[in-house]
DNA sequence: CCTGCTCAATACCTCCAAGGTATGATCCTT
DNA sequence: AAGGATCATACCTTGGAGGTATTGAGCAGG
């Protein structure tokens, strides 16, 4: 059996009448009538009774009749979801994330993903770029973001935005009562860095911004992601460098403070990484995404 | 699309090799390869990634393997149900009984039909022979029960059961108290004939067997069906002559008493009628199941 | 009662496309 | 470097889907 028999049934079925079918069918009478007779063979069945008006129905044939419509509904159903699937407009998107990462970039771009792709499902995994790299690998995550982040063989990288630094300071610190901050200020004051785990990362780039602006910086503690900086900060346990997107995090006794006489190339940027040979639409739709969005950021 | 393309699409996603699916298949392995492009070609959509050791389905893939699997079970389901209503064994059946008929023979006759034929579903319509027959012409009805049918040029006739007769008398009638009663002496009674409607009916064999053994029954009531008949009697209206089955009625106030010395052809028959031309395997499968009661019957 | 009409079925032909064989083209393994 | 997988391509063969012409069977009208 094939669907070009359910096909023809169906039309006989409604016209009750092989001819006017057959024409409906752009077919000619003889083959159709060959095909009905064919199905019914395979079946076992008589589908019609042969009427000198035309062909009428049996039972088996009404109750087949509303089988092949179903099927013919689904399978139509099915070539136009898979299509669907196939434009990256329908599946799932796993993404590995990090702790502060969800403060600023992300929010918005899966929003303006979710825009324009409803019907595919976004599902966050929080994780360090080490399980980053290796979920991507075994195809647990289809992108991940991260900072500091550099190509690899397998591994793309694409940027999705820049961030400027703020520094956070507790309420009644000194610092706190200067309307702005010098960078070479924060010499004298214990830093709070992250992320711990993989390196290089976001330490190394503060010490290397230090050193730029001829200082040692003074580590009182290394913590995890942003969010845990700043809580410390706000228990006195010193100053944090954090991106400008922390701001939204309004921490009870703590203030943010923008600094002067910074050294060169004073930003982190935000990446995305993904398997270089992932060719899914979803993914391709993914990063359009992520290119229409870093367009916008630039502007502003 | 076809078929074939979602039973090759299958077996090529299930075992992740186009040779191997290929030899499943028992076909070669080029056809398959180009099937699978057309698939893809037709759909618009990449359903396999081609890597070194084989076939892996894209998302898109994934999506299309579960709408084929079960485009491909509702097809299989189809034909069965289809075969299975070909042969009878599924749809529904509407059958024309009349009053008292449900007394006895059609239970019986319907509870081995189900047995057969689980998955039909019968539906009982009380009608006249008249109703019956007119229901029979315009199928709304398949079969119809009833008694003294005689074939007509459109409509068929099979017996099913024959019944002898018993007289039903108040429980304290100068006749309830003899263990027999002789059929000449119902001749002293007034009687209670039915149904009422159509002649030639059960009333006008009571009326010959009467005139056979040499008297004018004294009709004191016509009602239509013998339930309604008992309930007279129960009622004192006088003695009325029921089929065997209608002891299954246990009217308080009401016995049933044997006749002897009756005339010939002392019985009445239960037949069934159906439209000649039907080639319903419904129709067939019942009237296999009727003939096979009326040989248990007739072996008690 | 025959004739013409309207159906479906049959006979026979044509040709496309599904399937087969032989052979690349790659990539991985040894 | 060689051999073995694996999928893709080239080319051939043939079954069957579709076409035309015709037959056969009911039914209606003159």
């Amino acid at each position: 059996m094939d669907l070009r028999h359910l096909r023809y049934f169906v039309a006989v079925a409604e016209e009750e009448n092989i001819g006017r079918a057959a024409a409906r069918l752009h077919i000619s009478q003889p083959p159709l009538t060959r095909q009905i007779q064919q199905l019914e063979e395979e079946l076992g069945v008589t589908l019609f009774i042969r009427t000198p008006r035309g062909m009428e129905l049996t039972q088996a044939g009404e109750l087949f009749l509303a089988e092949a419509r179903n099927i013919r509904a689904l399978v139509e159903q099915a070539t136009e979801r898979t299509q669907r699937a196939g434009q990256g407009k329908l599946g799932r998107l796993d993404v590995g994330i990090f702790g502060s990462a969800i403060l600023d970039a992300i929010p918005k771009l899966l929003l303006s993903f979710r825009n324009r792709y409803p019907d595919v499902k976004v599902v966050l995994h929080t994780m360090t770029k080490a399980e980053q790299l290796e979920a991507l690998r075994q195809r647990r995550i289809t992108v991940g973001f991260n900072r500091m982040l550099s190509p690899l063989d397998d591994i793309g990288v694409r940027q999705v935005s820049t961030e400027g630094l703020l520094v956070a300071v507790q309420a009644d610190h000194p610092l706190a009562h200067q309307p702005v901050v010098r960078f070479a200020e924060l010499a004298e004051h214990p830093m709070i860095l992250f992320p711990t785990g993989a390196r290089p990362s976001f330490i190394d780039k503060v010490i290397g911004w230090a050193t730029e602006s001829g200082f040692q910086p003074h580590i009182s503690q290394e913590v995890g992601d942003a969010v845990t900086g700043v809580a410390l900060v706000a228990s006195g346990f010193g100053v944090c460098l954090v991106p400008d997107s922390a701001t939204t995090l309004q921490f009870p006794g703590v203030v943010y403070r923008t600094l002067t006489d910074t050294p060169p190339n004073f930003f982190v940027d935000l990446s995305c990484i993904y398997r270089k040979d992932d060719q899914s639409p979803l993914l391709a739709a993914f990063m359009e995404t992520v290119d229409a969005f870093r367009a916008g950021e630039r502007k502003r």
